[in-house]
DNA sequence: TTGAAAGCGCTAACAG
DNA sequence: CTGTTAGCGCTTTCAA
């Protein structure tokens, strides 16, 4: 008695490239080929084939094919945060090159944790991307994983935030002198008791800004008050609470440079709720642009860091080094940087 | 003669469960089994294994280990947009919950394109994910994709932006009661020139908060003024352009129903332009929160849509039923929202 | 212009 | 507890 095969709800079976190829009496390969377009297959069959392969519903399987041929068309991106809108741009502007370029692209958010970052990286190594382009979280000390990246011949690309390490992609912001630009201005307006509220200052970005920052005191011939550089993260409650120090210790600047827009939101929020006025009793500029900055009170102005352009060379820089493994000389690229005049730094208010 | 095999530099090769098994001298199997923590193999093997992977730098093939267990442990998310807080924070939350619950997510962003929501759509089942969380651009009017996911068994809850499907999985906020809540508290302050800047009527959010809007002007007693009522999408420069059309007819309202944050910014935008001050001169309220909105000027007001839970229950959702493939019944889950009353929507300013 | 052979790296199912 | 067999769906030689 033969078994009978029952072919249950649950094995919707999908439609392969054999299942095509059979139903026209081909072979797999002459499909396989056909539906990619190859020159081999003749005009006629290759219209057939397509059409077929329509009409049954095919979707070709992307594991099987990048298994078999050991390119995934793939790239990673692992950036540190995605809810700011300095993130959310360049992703954005990223998945629209990738997407004309032919890439697949994995997304990851590292949430400023050098763990996770690891455990992101590992993941993507693991899904045999291309090629990874990375902004590290602000804790990043450790670059194994850079490195190992490297010994796997997985092309790496540093966007904006990079670490000290030699010989690598990088796509960056003149950090440095869009600080000393900022601070230069300031000190024209007039201020003198000048704060530098800082990030990490073992990521470039936080080391540049520093030194752009003090660089431009000296050559104004102004002493820095150590008080008023303080080092924190990149985040709200950090410009929040570097602000709230500095007003219990009654030992408040007249102008804070501030490393990024959350932390200047940080400062909004501080000097609200201390009854301070921006920027009548205390001024300040940041790092990062976004729209909304029109519309605070007042106006925030800032140090622009061009979005489009980080996600354009990264990627352009990302898929030459892909394409070209094997001799491929790491750049530094420089991307320059200019002044955003709004509500804030605009003008000396003390007397 | 026998040919020397040159290991070039190209050949990288990496390290394969073989290569360990045969280091170890046990089979293949075993090494797959002990990485992943199989209780079949002894502790000693495994550690063993273990170790000599590390030592190698093993790293899986995700590819093939999908290939083979067909079961990729992905989910594919799709949204409309990514610069904007209200999607980049669920994506963050997405991405947490993920995480936690050993998912790789394959994000992509279809600009508010219906068809590169269906390109999307159709390179996330080309890479087998096992579910798919999308919130539908706002020109979505073809199905038929949608439809196409759940005859290949690829499980879809729509979040917050659903389409008029019958019987889907579905994750939203209560925009008729939230829109309704709004022009409650409006009519009670006292206005009674209430506009409404409309989304797009075809996408379930637009046409339920155009719901809420009416009924609550019925109930108050109100008529409501046809011109007032501007179908436009969810972006800026629709909220600009709807209020320069009124403002150039010189047939502005008191008050103003926008559809979402963006279209409130563009609100702000055109009133600033034209002198205009808020709330004073025309006062306004919006869908969708964001920490920002407390430093505009004035703080916008808003209806609270939690962000959190959208991607917690989608991702639930999600899962549930992919875990239930065979006889998983779709669910509507919806969300409760609240205003938050900031420097709008809070007084009536005209006498 | 088409196809056959071989294998990418891994795992499920079962046998020992 | 360990291993064998077979195959996931596709593509890359290379031969016909």
């Amino acid at each position: 008695m033969k078994k009978q095969k029952i072919n249950n709800a649950q094995t919707t079976k999908l439609i392969t490239l054999n299942d095509i190829a059979k139903k026209l009496g081909v072979s797999t390969i002459t499909v396989s080929k056909a539906l990619r377009g190859h020159p081999d297959i003749s005009k006629a069959t290759t219209e057939l084939i397509k059409k077929t392969a329509d009409e049954l519903g095919y979707s070709p399987n992307f594991m099987a094919r990048s298994l078999a041929a050991r390119k995934s068309n793939t790239i990673g991106v692992v950036l540190p945060q995605i809810d700011h809108h300095f993130f959310s741009s360049i992703i954005d502007h990223i998945y629209n090159i990738a997407f004309a370029r032919q890439y697949q692209v994995f997304l990851t958010v590292s949430h400023e944790n050098a763990e996770m970052q690891k455990k992101q990286i590992q993941a993507l190594l693991s899904m045999r991307v291309d090629g990874i382009i990375i902004s590290v979280s602000q804790d990043t000390t450790d670059f194994e994983i850079f490195e190992t990246a490297k010994k796997r011949r997985v092309p790496l690309v540093f966007m904006d935030r990079t670490p000290d390490l030699a010989d690598c992609n990088t796509v960056a912001v003149d950090d440095m002198g869009a600080a000393y630009k900022a601070i230069d201005h300031a000190i024209k307006l007039g201020y003198r008791k000048i704060a530098h509220f800082a990030g990490h200052t073992n990521i470039n970005i936080g080391r540049e800004r520093m030194l752009g920052f003090h660089q431009a005191m000296n050559n104004h011939g102004l002493e820095v008050n150590p008080s008023w550089v303080i080092e924190g993260d990149f985040g709200e409650k950090s410009g929040y609470d570097s602000f709230m120090q500095l007003y219990r210790e009654n030992n408040l600047p007249d102008f804070i440079l501030s490393v990024t827009y959350p932390t200047a939101i940080g400062i909004y929020t501080a000097a609200q709720e201390v009854g301070l006025r921006i920027p009548d009793d205390i001024d300040l500029i940041c790092f990062g642009n976004s729209e909304v900055q029109n519309f605070l009170s007042p106006p925030l102005s800032c140090v622009n860091q061009p979005t489009e352009q980080l996600a354009a060379k990264s990627m352009n820089l990302l898929i030459e080094n892909i394409n070209n493994i094997d001799n491929f000389k790491n750049k530094n690229i420089v991307i320059d940087t200019e002044l955003i005049l709004r509500g804030t730094c605009v003008k000396f208010n003390r007397s």
